[in-house]
DNA sequence: CGGGGGGTTGAGCACGGTCAAGGGTAGTGG
DNA sequence: CCACTACCCTTGACCGTGCTCAACCCCCCG
């Protein structure tokens, strides 16, 4: 069994950090702190946005509803994230955005975003980098649901938050991490039906992988849980013609 | 049956475009004018890129492999998109990027993109505001591969590809656009197989929703493709609490 | 004329969804 | 202190969407 240490690094390209080991420095810029208690709502879909977040602690997650109520969720938001940067850039969100635990966020409203990007380049080309940080999340959730087994989309899911919550949350050490996330966030964020996810983590409880068990993840076996995920070194196989 | 350019606008929701109806303008700085002949690679998974492209013409394709072949496209890249941004800033590239057609771009060596963007704070805002549109598409197929069946997935993604390539092709009227794709391409993005990607194509030309032959994709009847794609006025379920 | 890439179609199967029922636990109020 | 209740987790049986495998066709290009 591999070390978490070596597993942090080892899974980098499950989690591009720019500094691997240590959370995000807060961005420049006439930030208002703020908090939330859980289950707030930061951002509902179709409202237009009147602030940027950058998440300073706590969880909020990312989702889109369908018009029939099916839901899908597109992030989990962690320290360092940044919420309702919208493109265009007034237009209205796709996303709703909601607290699972007790939140700290900077604020920065859009009525003076112009001008504090203008005068601040640290600014804009942070929100840059965060942005492309999504994006890259984003992609990589798209690669599980597009082209994984259900097993292999609940072990990456859970060796993807844990590496993150690793990275981002000091106060975690060790091989468990607190998961303030029902069975029905995790079918919503990998594309499956809460039954057939709890299905998958039994098997890789029974398999001596991963435990979740109330509130909190425990990874058994870090070997295993990179097997199950897929996750290996580089894929060689180039770009084809065509 | 709704007009093209009613169209345009009420699935506004689907391609979200700072500027509806006209192409974005180049971004400034010191950009470097380069063209690919189709089948080009622009940038291999694993790579460390070299150059941010601006593409200015053209397709290119972005996909991600696991490591046993099988593929999956993130994003189709048109005029306006950017390429080879990476988080971290110089890390590897998680994704191939290869032309489907000839392809003219922009490119900024990396060397000079740092020193660029602290000279140049519209260079790092219009970065900003790239990004998070393509942030914006990711996430938008990410709601198709996680909660939509096959029939909505290939409607909603032919759906985005002719309003995108109207938007941002000026060469393009009328019902018809150009489709330099296989139908492996697509179902590569949507999460099918190739073979039942063409039953979808099939059920769609038999309702009278889309054709797509040849390398031209011809759209029938626009309220019938909304229909299909599950496109409708917004979704008022707000987010629950927990 | 031959070859190859892509498109088309059908038959059978399996992964994952649906439906149904039960159990554990934490919070709440009597 | 002890129901009561609501939420979440758990499990099993059945079913359907979408995948696999196999064959054939068509068109373009050599």
């Amino acid at each position: 069994m591999v070390s978490t240490r070596a597993l942090l690094s080892s899974v980098s390209m499950v989690v591009p950090a720019a500094d691997p080991l240590s959370p995000e420095p807060p961005l420049p810029g006439p930030w208002l702190e703020r908090t939330f208690a859980p289950g707030a709502a930061l951002l509902a879909q179709g409202d237009v946005p009147t602030a940027v977040y950058e998440i300073r602690s706590g969880w909020v997650l990312l989702s889109s509803f369908l018009p029939d109520g099916r839901r899908q969720v597109v992030d989990f938001c962690l320290p360092g994230s940044i919420i309702g940067l919208q493109h265009p850039p007034r237009g209205t969100s796709e996303q709703s955005a909601q607290t699972l635990t007790r939140v700290a966020a900077a604020a920065l409203p859009v009525s003076i975003l112009g001008s504090a990007l203008l005068t601040n380049p640290l600014l804009a080309i942070g929100l840059a980098q965060r942005v492309a940080a999504g994006q890259e999340r984003a992609r990589a959730l798209l690669v599980s649901l597009g082209r994984r087994t259900a097993r292999e989309r609940v072990a990456h899911l859970l060796l993807d938050l844990f590496v993150r919550v690793r990275l981002r949350v000091p106060a975690c050490a060790g091989e468990e991490i607190p998961l303030p996330l029902t069975q029905e966030h995790l079918a919503d964020a990998v594309g499956l039906s809460p039954k057939h996810v709890n299905r998958m983590l039994r098997l890789l409880r029974e398999h001596g992988v991963v435990a979740l068990h109330g509130r909190t993840l425990r990874v058994l076996d870090h070997d295993r849980l990179l097997d199950e995920a897929g996750v290996a070194e580089y894929p060689v196989r180039l770009a084809r013609a065509g």
